[in-house]
RNA sequence: GCCCCCAUCGUCUAGCGGCCCAGGACGCCGCCCUUUCAAGGCGGUAGCACGGGUUCGAAUCCCGUUGGGGGCACCA
């Protein structure tokens, strides 16, 4: 059997991470057996009207590397029309559906129950298309239906359960649900991949695959991806767009890596594993059916493992977006030194877990003055402060050659003339020059800010301590 | 309310009748290393929802209970 696959996601200005997931299994499924990855796009009138919304699914997918150019697609439910409306005519004419103009009102007035469904009161009354009259599936009332699902074996639905569902508007479009079952017909697509809210759904569709004649896909619903409180992650409650974790500085590798362990996992103790290695492993029949919570506190983690085994040109390359600011991140408010940044870059690398964190290590580097964090400030500048930073300028001042070694020892012999340590002595010096309690190692910093700059910095945060001490003395 | 799905550490999972008084990862907690913070190393914490079966033997199979989730539009 030849597999085609489809991904059909519905552009809403954002790409979801749990479409994220669904993507990328129909795409390795669909490699795996050598089929194809159909992409459609659900043709609502937001992908009309914002076709930006719909290169934002496009630039997300690329961005996972599912590769434009290499799939069919995108298609849009429109450019079907004409046979949705063809198939509901199909049905009409073949006895297996027929016209009704019940109002919802109607139903509930008679059924007095607004969970009960449709009631079948037209179904023999041999009503004829017209307005205000929409087209129904006559379901079977006896027997079951059964779904062969990769995942879930075979739910089994009881056809008497099911309602006679409306599959055509009054003005003679089809709802979603014929819509989705006529395009699947018209791409031949053979296998349906998608979440776990569709299958009850899924005999309706089954039953009209089957009145139409042919052959229903193999269906795998995979598990909902949830929240902490254990419910499907919502576009309004929840951070679920695709762009938004990519624009904080994930890496594609560590997502999609991170978003496929949702559900599964390779062979041995590991999870962290080169994608090549999840191509080849993963089986679709393998994906645990219960619903799984995304664990962003886990893919720091993964994300940061990630950055740390990248090149430092790599690393580096990959922090630009950061440093200069892109369509979609705001610039920062400094101009960068490329030689400064590489020197500092390897230090940065094993500190951060989303690449966004890096300004925040740098941005002493290019601002002409540092941002002093007010906590950092209170918590070092105590009263041995002043002391500290005018013996510490003096020696720097001193330094006949200007590195993280010759700093160090300089700040050491300060250190040990208080009996201090290093690093209890280090924390104003810091503070001064970076505006921070925390930060990359302070000496190579400071030899990579260079002493015209250091020095200065020392002696605006004297003058400021001073000046502070002096107020509050009076 | 009705239908369907699900159930192993807090979380993601391995386990598909004996290899399991349950393994890995994230988190958390210690210790080591250390110029702050990380990274790294070492160690620890914590789980088969419950009750019945089946079997020589059950986390694994069956039934029930409980709990959670999803779906019930002339939306997609």
């Amino acid at each position: 059997m030849t597999v085609r696959v489809r991904f059909a996601p519905s552009p809403t200005g954002m790409f979801h991470v749990g479409g994220a997931r669904s993507a990328l299994q129909n795409w390795i499924y669909a490699k795996q057996h050598e089929g194809a990855f159909v992409l459609r796009i659900e043709d609502t009138d937001a992908a009309r009207n914002r076709p930006e919304w719909t290169e934002g699914i496009l630039a997300a997918l690329d961005w996972i590397g599912i590769v434009r150019g290499s799939y069919e697609g995108p298609y849009f439910q429109s450019s079907y029309d004409s046979e949705h409306r063809a198939a509901g005519a199909r049905l009409y004419a073949d006895g297996k559906a027929y016209y009704c103009d019940c109002t919802r009102d109607d139903v509930m007035a008679r059924t007095g129950d607004s969970h009960k469904g449709y009631d079948g009161f037209c179904r023999d009354r041999g009503l004829e298309a017209g307005p205000g009259r929409a087209l129904r599936f006559r379901t079977p009332d006896t027997g079951v239906t059964v779904v062969r699902d990769l995942i879930r074996g075979e739910p089994t639905f009881d056809n008497a359960n099911l309602e006679d569902f409306v599959i055509a508007r009054a003005d003679g479009s089809a709802v979603f649900l014929l819509a989705n079952v006529v395009d699947d017909m018209t791409m031949r697509i053979s296998h349906v991949i998608r979440a776990e809210e569709h299958l009850p759904n899924t005999p309706k569709q089954q039953l009209l695959w089957e009145a139409l004649g042919a052959v229903p896909p193999v269906w795998a619903h995979v598990p909902v991806v949830v929240n902490e409180k254990r419910q499907k992650l919502s576009k309004r409650r929840d951070k679920v767009a695709l762009e938004a974790f990519r624009d904080e500085g994930y890496l594609a590798d560590a997502m999609r890596n991170y978003l496929m362990l949702l559900g599964w996992a390779p062979s041995g103790d590991r999870e962290i594993v080169p994608w090549s290695v999840i191509e080849e492993e993963f089986r679709l029949e393998d994906v645990n059916p219960s619903p799984a919570y995304f664990d962003e506190k886990k893919l720091r983690a993964f994300n940061g493992e990630y950055i740390r085994a990248l090149p430092v040109e790599q690393f580096i390359e990959a922090c630009q977006p950061w440093l200069h600011g892109t369509a979609t991140i705001p610039a920062p408010p400094w101009k960068t030194d490329p030689a400064a940044f590489a020197a500092v870059a390897p230090l940065a690398q094993t500190r951060i877990a989303v690449l966004s964190e890096i300004t925040s290590y740098v941005d002493f580097l290019f601002l002409d003055a540092p941002e002093i964090d007010e906590a950092s400030w209170a918590k070092a500048m105590k009263e041995n402060a002043a002391d500290l930073l005018r013996h510490t300028a003096g020696a720097f001042a001193a330094l006949p050659t200007w590195s993280a070694d010759t700093l160090r020892e300089a700040m050491e012999a300060v250190a040990a003339a208080r009996d201090l340590k290093l690093g209890k002595a280090q924390a104003p010096v810091r503070v001064a020059v970076t505006g921070r309690s925390v930060g990359l190692p302070l000496f190579e910093s400071l030899e990579v800010l260079g002493r015209e700059r250091t020095l200065a910095r020392l002696d605006a945060a004297l003058a400021k301590l001073t000046t502070t001490e002096r107020s509050r003395e009076v």
